[in-house]
DNA sequence: GTTTACAATGTAAACGGTTACATTTTAGCA
DNA sequence: TGCTAAAATGTAACCGTTTACATTGTAAAC
């Protein structure tokens, strides 16, 4: 079982075939300057002893390594695998490789993986709610062409691809206005968590289109777990004035306010309607079935690759800020249907 | 910005350390053979210079890529980023790094991917259900280490880790025999798929066990997803003599049943108890929140990591048909809270 | 039948490390 | 102080490719 087969050359290749390493080589980089039927040959005797050129050697003299560094946040999820899935689609076509490193916590994890990995791979796509200036002009960052998923602090050093919150958050807001809903309460993200940020930026803003006031009291912290949403759930169901309608800023923490709403028997949406963001897919399968934001998240793993390939192949470190924001779209279910009241 | 600074070498290292470069290189190895002094000046100046090794250099001259290749299906969900998060931890932890390659929908796919990845990684984890005997014992993939997650058909010639399905199964019928059920139904899983295959033996046995019959209109087919758990759900109401309760193959399924079921309003669990397994994150959150087997899936990525890394460090292939089961947890939850009838 | 131009192939020097072996330094001891 | 063994460091071959440049082959043009 453990007979160590030496793994065969291009030297062993080429001696097979009668021809030199050389042409071996542009056979298999298919340069057009080797003979129909001297790459006839070598092709089949390369079959024959199954020789697979040696990636490392390769590396070494082009001084390249046809890999992509994926760094990602200590996510959970769909996201994750979605972000992956799409990446991979677009890297396996280019022929290139996928390189992982998970659960990244905090800055100091970020950047030691971001090291280790560094002379491994031609670039990165990185996306980290950590990610600050410091961390991306460091020296070994600086150097490697880099696209940054989602993190405005980035934006003007460096490509990056982002969900468009805002939009997606005043679309909420404006279903929810035409739905007759002017007491509107949101659930925040995390105290600086960009995507929470430009949710609750879209909040106001939709709000202040219409001219209403946003109310203190209607803005609850939470931070994108279930958990924060059910607590967030009972903070607003004891306020003298109750929401008609409450926007969770992902649809985890909505799920957990409808939790809360169904427990105390008010319920959805002819009491108080609920949306998301995010559209998981438990959202269309829960009851109420959720009103949510979808976004295609496999696509901003692909366009991350994408934009990377593109550099790479122009040979530029990396655009600087150049950026690419992917649209979100609103998705109406149960959970913000008309109010009975107005039918 | 697409200053070409030139990769600092070991060589460029030892000159400024004013040594040689088989010092520096011991340096970067641990090697105890280097005086204290000589090691913190040649450090010092590494630093300095921002040296990295190149990888490509190092894996050609050691023969060793210090990466592992991980080969997974098109899966979806929690189940793809939790074996990857429980695979980098222990990687991350032993200085290896992660190749992955996502959505292998067949055969030959899976055969590319490997292919590709050759060379590459010093060894695989491979999961598929699409794995058969032909294919490990290809080539390439015989002479490398690999480690197979839930395959049957490699478990003679490749180490593998799987899931205790039939116990889990068996948890789940104990249980709600236990409540009083005697007519239990099932949704089984994709033909051929083994988990699937595992759950319903696990059926089996616990009814042959407790002397019941099964009766084959009980027995109906589904295909993990949440749609054919709906069908299902209908295909059990039609019957004449309906079942009490019924083991979903996973939760996905289950939670279509209880969709189906809420629609007809059948109540859920007085008139018929449901099950899942799995135990994905939706299923505690949802209502009636669902029993289900739980599964720790990270650490199914961390022990194929750490059998792998056994491997490679005692130099074997791989060890023939060393296995390794994951214990299944049954989680009781409203789904199945025992008959009004039965209090 | 040369000469010429270009196509096809070959030669050998990188690429940046590791490490067996050779050499030098150091320390211990008579 | 000189001798020796062991410790510290240096030298250079090797890992398996790619590719600039050199060489050879071929066919067309004279």
């Amino acid at each position: 079982m453990s007979k160590q087969k030496a793994r065969v050359t291009i030297h062993e290749v080429a001696r097979r075939a009668g021809v030199s390493v050389a042409t071996v080589s542009r056979v298999f980089n298919n340069s057009d300057l080797v003979v129909k039927q001297t790459g006839e040959k070598i092709r089949s005797v390369a079959h024959q002893l199954n020789y697979i050129p040696n990636a490392s050697a390769r590396s070494l003299s082009m001084k390249r390594t046809e890999t992509i560094g994926m760094l990602l946040p200590d996510m959970h999820g769909e996201f994750f695998s979605e972000i992956i899935r799409g990446a991979d689609a677009i890297a396996h076509k280019e022929r290139y490789h996928l390189l992982v490193s998970a659960s990244h916590s905090n800055k100091e994890e970020l950047e030691t993986a971001t090291k280790m990995m560094s002379g491994r791979v031609d670039g990165f796509i990185l996306m980290s709610p950590h990610l600050d200036s410091e961390t991306l002009v460091a020296e070994y960052l600086n150097s490697i062409p880099t696209v940054v998923l989602s993190s405005s602090k980035a934006r003007r050093t460096h490509d990056s691809i982002r969900i468009d919150n805002v939009d997606g958050a005043r679309q909420v807001m404006r279903h929810l206005l035409s739905l007759g809903h002017r007491r509107i309460a949101i659930v925040k993200g995390d105290r600086g968590n960009e995507d929470g940020e430009e949710r609750l930026a879209g909040y106001h803003a939709e709000l202040r289109a219409n001219g209403i006031d946003a109310k203190d009291e209607f803005i609850v912290a939470g931070d994108f777990t279930e958990p924060s949403g059910y607590a967030a759930g009972r903070v607003l169901l004891e306020l003298k004035n109750r929401p008609t309608a409450v926007f969770a800023s992902n649809d985890e923490m909505a799920i957990g306010v409808l939790r809360y709403l169904r427990e105390r028997g008010v319920s959805v949406p002819d009491e108080i309607a609920v949306a998301g963001f995010d559209d998981i897919q438990i959202s269309s399968l829960i009851h109420p079935s959720l009103t949510s934001i979808h976004v295609n998240i496999s696509e901003l793993g692909s366009l991350a690759v994408e934009r990377l390939l593109l550099f790479l192949s122009t040979g530029k470190r990396h655009a600087s800020g150049n950026r690419v924001v992917l649209p979100a779209t609103l998705v109406v279910r149960e959970s913000t249907a008309p109010r009975k009241s107005l039918l």
